[in-house]
DNA sequence: CATGAATGAGGTTTCATTCAT
DNA sequence: GATGAATGAAACCTCATTCAT
């Protein structure tokens, strides 16, 4: 008796999946405005009418593809075990992990690009924001009274500017990556830059907190 | 004697300006596929039938809108004189203008971001891309080596990583400032805070350089 | 019991069928060029909307056009029943019916000849074209040899030939009867020199074939 | 002194060629509705605005370009001297003549096809259309009534029905080559598949007047 | 006489969304 | 609960033509 309506939460839940899917490469790709519904009913194996029916509309359907992509950032930060490491390797942990999601995961920045555009709207109407709100400035903060007790990170370093530094680093390079790539004369896009950069990011936060 | 042809050629590269003008602030607010040409043509105080008789195309009123930021920068640039200061001070003076830069032109940054929304398509396509090269990293080169003969520099600083740090510091908490206020505890909207980036930032170019 | 769905496709159906109609009569008075889906909406009593929904584009809605008339003729083509007749009698039965059927259908005329101006594109892109092609050549290829073999008409005639010839002595006057009266000596818009033409081009065929 | 006039006047009717040239090669590629001023400037190497200057309108323009190919067919025409040859030969050259003339000109075909889809709108507004009336008509009478006393060609055919199948056996396979090649098994847009219909044709047009 | 600059009007097509079971 | 059918509104773009010297 009770088959049938598993099953069909199931089929429920999977197509809603499978659309939250496909909205995220969707408008990571082309922003809201670019973004077509009937593209990203077809990558879905579904329907527009279906994206209607389980997001209400165009917006509110960016708003889940971005609750989505901050939520899987902030599981992959739960797992980020930094206190296990000596203070100069969990620094190097964290940058590495931070600039490894940032490559791996082009659309977390194309999203986040395109919800600036719109002053992060979108975002502020969330319900989930509190949910979505990152750990990680506490663990940084442990992670820098660590280190000065430790004697190896400096005094007077705020955890947000710490954050800021690291991310700056990693998302700009990335980001801009296909107009510096044409302006420069280095081309963003070939692994071997981009760890030639890595590197160099690493030196800088390094000798930011060195003592 | 010939007024009057003078007047009609003021008039149209006067149309022209307003036109581009009107369509930096459109593609800045909206994007490529958000603006409309409609709001383009109000604010240029034309038709929208003169956009395609001057630009040809959306994309390439939006080509032409990203070569004149890009023109914009670099007249700015060549402005700078960083070789009449002392290597620490025209150090902090590149930091300074490069931020200030982009705190002044927030079209810049939203176009830059719609670009490499589009993969620099637009960018590769122009026939100015040449004259809109950047002569900054080559000033770079000249500073630090300059820094490093006065014993200020240390040696084996790659200028493009000394750009693409300073850069991105700047950059990247103004581009993500609305998403990162929501969700840092930090509202970057705000001067204060901005300028303790800076600080922060400057402290951290400084230490990446110092002998 | 399942009446309602019936009547949405009858509508639907009736929908497609009233466009098509509207289509080729404003493709037969205007080419393709100078059609307008605004009177084909209104002459079909639909809105151009549901032109895209339903034929995707004008240059679909041509072929779906063209399609028609071609299917139109091949049904009415089936209903000649050749062989029932003597062959004098039944080449008679054959110009009779394709001179007639141009007359009666001027908008076949026209698509084709605005199919030819696009050098058959639509055509040729058709996936109903295996359909629409004609029987006539085999039912003449029939007529020719028992009228050989009844010794009413000569041998060695090609069926191909002889359709060209049909249809060239009834297109041609028909097609091009503007031109015609406004140049020769003689109105082919007037039902009596259309008749005195056609009372020619049998004395033609007959004496093509004749043993 | 009356140099430059001279010269003016040269450049003037040079101008006025090309533009007719282009216009002519434009208008039986496209229609009249689908022709594009813009493309007939370029092939012309002048500009819209003389166009305009020159012809009015654009049917003005198209009304030029029929001229221009009717006057020449009437200059092919005059060039035929029927009379110097025996009926027999005088028929096949003039057949010959026709339908070469027809395929040499395939510009000629789609224009008076374009002019029929208008009604012969154009041509009936020509102030020149009493210079272009053909002189053809009046040298198959002659043809005939010599043929008949020399006991070659049968008496009773009328001279405009001559023309008509003659003009009608050329002008169909060619105006309608692209459709018929996609639905028959036969393409005629293959020199050896033209010459095989042009000698059935010759041979229809033999019988037809055999005594 | 000749022409570069400008444009009103309207064309085709697309989009996000709702209707109606 | 789920979905095929339908659509109003507006988007981008083009066209034939005129303006103004």
């Amino acid at each position: 008796m009770s088959s049938p309506p598993v099953r069909r939460r199931r089929d429920r839940d999977a197509t809603q999946a499978r659309i939250l899917k496909a909205a995220i490469a969707e408008f990571a790709r082309f922003g809201i405005a670019g973004a077509r519904g009937e593209r990203i009913a077809q990558r879905a194996r579904s329907s527009e009418r279906m994206i209607y029916y389980y997001f209400g509309s165009k917006d509110g359907l960016f708003r889940a593809a971005l609750e989505a992509v901050y939520a899987a950032l902030r599981d992959a930060e739960h797992a980020l075990e930094l206190d296990q490491l000596e203070p100069q390797a969990a620094l190097e942990a964290f940058c590495r992990f931070v600039w490894r999601y940032y490559v791996e995961h082009p659309e977390f920045i194309s999203l986040l690009n395109t919800e600036n555009l719109h002053q992060a709207r979108h975002l502020r109407k969330s319900e989930r924001l509190g949910e979505l709100v990152s750990p990680v400035i506490g663990q940084l903060a442990q992670l820098l009274s660590r280190g000065e007790r430790a004697g190896v990170f400096r005094a007077g370093v705020d955890p947000v500017e710490l954050y800021l530094a690291v991310a700056s680093l990693g998302y700009f390079a990335l980001s801009n990556r296909h107009t510096l790539s044409a302006v420069l004369d280095r081309d963003l896009r070939l692994d071997a830059n981009l760890e030639r950069h890595w590197r160099a990011s690493a030196e800088i936060v390094r000798r930011y907190l060195a003592a």
